[in-house]
RNA sequence: GGGGGAAUUCCCGAGUGGCCAAAGGGGACAGACUGUAAAUCUGCUGGCACCGCCUUCGGUGGUUCGAAUCCACCUUCCCCCA
């Protein structure tokens, strides 16, 4: 099966400039193509990741990859699939957040001699001429079309500043500045990019008479449209000081029956034939699904150490209850106890499980705080200390958060 | 440059002098039902010493017995005209 085949079975083609090309392109292994992350933050997040498994795919079929960080295009802030405008960043934290997003690519890229790059857009953008730059680039963009761009539509009712607006010419310049110094004849993105991305095809038509490609990647949406990585508005990241390998776990074991296959088949590299296999289960069976998404990416992510010990303590908590020394521990000191006990409000708090005493005293009247199986009847209840020694206490909060204290 | 409008708790959005910790919806969280799913129903959603008290309605000051609500100034945003 060609890459090409394959990208499109995987259902990962959102679209294209030309299939045909493109197609004879990459299954040559003849591109070099870049895809661009600015750096909003200081660790990828799972939305990323998706793009870093294509760019792997690329390359095992012989293509060469560009991994563009956006220390100069985080400066303006990409307005697109935005209905406000983004917090300005310092250029410190920009540089700072850069350096994250590079240790974490290294673990998913080769950047061997010759196999991968990564560049920064910082090193060509910053250094521009406001009026060199309008004379060199400004003439080769229409604003009528600009406005027309699905990515300002709806910016042009709450309002879109000078600012945003430039923010697919310095897209569309980084396109042209690879596209003439390093070759670089195609761009990837997610598909909310696609006309940033086009600005670029088209400069580098009008500036050189060439024709450079552009493919979107389809967004990774739930199957009620809601783009998945997230919690609670915050995503799923990559780092695991921010999204512990067990919470990450727990997010892909957890997404909803309409939606496991398509992860496996978008974000796995399991091969398609046995995806299929998995396509036809139904009902419980999918959690099977599940468990094998889950451990698939964590793998990817944290590597296979972590992967197995989220997937023993998530199986060890759901199954049988059973004791893990995986799950986030407290250590509780003699201060922490009042006549040799401390409340089980208390124990809610120093574990976070809530975030305030009145959080917790309402958990607890609705029912939903466990002491190892047994529920905690009132809010007045507390725990000697000598309940802690050895194999200490586990808290629970709901069905699935876990927090052990020991002494 | 001129004129008009807006800023409310996680988000949207009511509230125009006391009955406001602030309607309604969304989201989140918890309970029931389940398969660690979805849907549905219920509860809940500022803090604390919780029948009571304290801090919140862009910011700062003022009027008043009393302000999210009135006044002044400031900040930010939107709209119309140029």
């Amino acid at each position: 099966m060609t890459i090409f085949d394959e990208l499109k079975a995987r259902g990962l083609i959102a679209q294209l400039t030309d299939e045909e090309e493109i197609k004879t392109m990459i299954n040559a292994g003849k591109a070099t193509f870049y895809i661009g992350f600015d750096c909003t933050a200081d660790s990828l997040t799972a939305g990323h990741f998706m793009a870093l498994t294509l760019m792997k795919r690329l390359q095992q079929a012989g293509n060469k990859p560009i991994a563009l960080i956006g220390g100069g295009t985080t400066m303006i802030g990409d307005p697109s699939g935005r209905t406000d405008m983004r917090k300005m960043l310092t250029r410190e934290d920009i540089d700072h957040n850069a350096e994250c997003f590079r240790r974490q690519m290294e673990r998913f890229i080769d950047f061997g001699e010759g196999k991968a790059m990564m560049l920064n857009n910082a090193d060509w953008l910053l250094g521009l001429n406001y009026v060199d730059m309008l004379r060199e680039v400004g003439a080769c963009f229409s604003v009528n079309n600009m406005l027309r761009a699905e990515c300002y539509k709806q910016r042009m009712e709450k309002g879109l500043s000078f600012l945003e607006f430039n923010y697919m010419i310095m897209q569309s310049y980084d396109f042209y500045y690879l596209f003439e110094k390093y070759g670089c004849n195609m761009q990837f993105g997610g598909d909310d990019q696609w006309s940033n991305m086009l600005g670029g095809t088209e400069l580098i038509r009008r500036k050189l008479g060439k024709d450079a490609h552009a493919m979107t990647i389809t967004l990774l949406t739930d199957s009620q449209g809601k783009k998945m990585g997230k919690t609670a508005g915050n995503a799923v990241w990559l780092d695991p000081n921010k999204t512990s390998p067990f919470d990450f776990y727990q997010y892909w074991r957890n997404v909803g029956d309409a939606d496991v296959l398509k992860c496996i088949r978008m974000l796995t590299f399991l091969p398609l034939e046995e995806i299929e296999k998995m396509d036809k289960w139904e009902g419980s069976q999918l959690n099977t699904a599940k468990e094998i998404l889950a451990y698939e990416l964590t793998k990817l992510v944290h590597g296979e150490e972590e992967a197995n010990r989220a997937q023993t303590a998530a199986k060890a908590l759901f199954a049988g209850g059973a004791d893990n020394s995986d799950m986030p521990t407290t250590t509780l000191a003699d201060e922490d106890f009042t006549d040799g006990k401390i409340t089980v409000i208390d124990l809610l708090v120093k574990s976070k499980l809530c975030g305030s005493k009145s959080d917790a005293r309402r958990m607890i009247q609705q029912g939903g705080v466990f002491l190892g199986d047994e529920k905690v009847p009132d809010v007045s209840a507390s725990v000697p200390a000598e309940n802690f020694e050895g194999d200490g206490v586990i808290l629970r909060k709901g069905k699935k958060t876990f927090h052990k204290f020991t002494k």
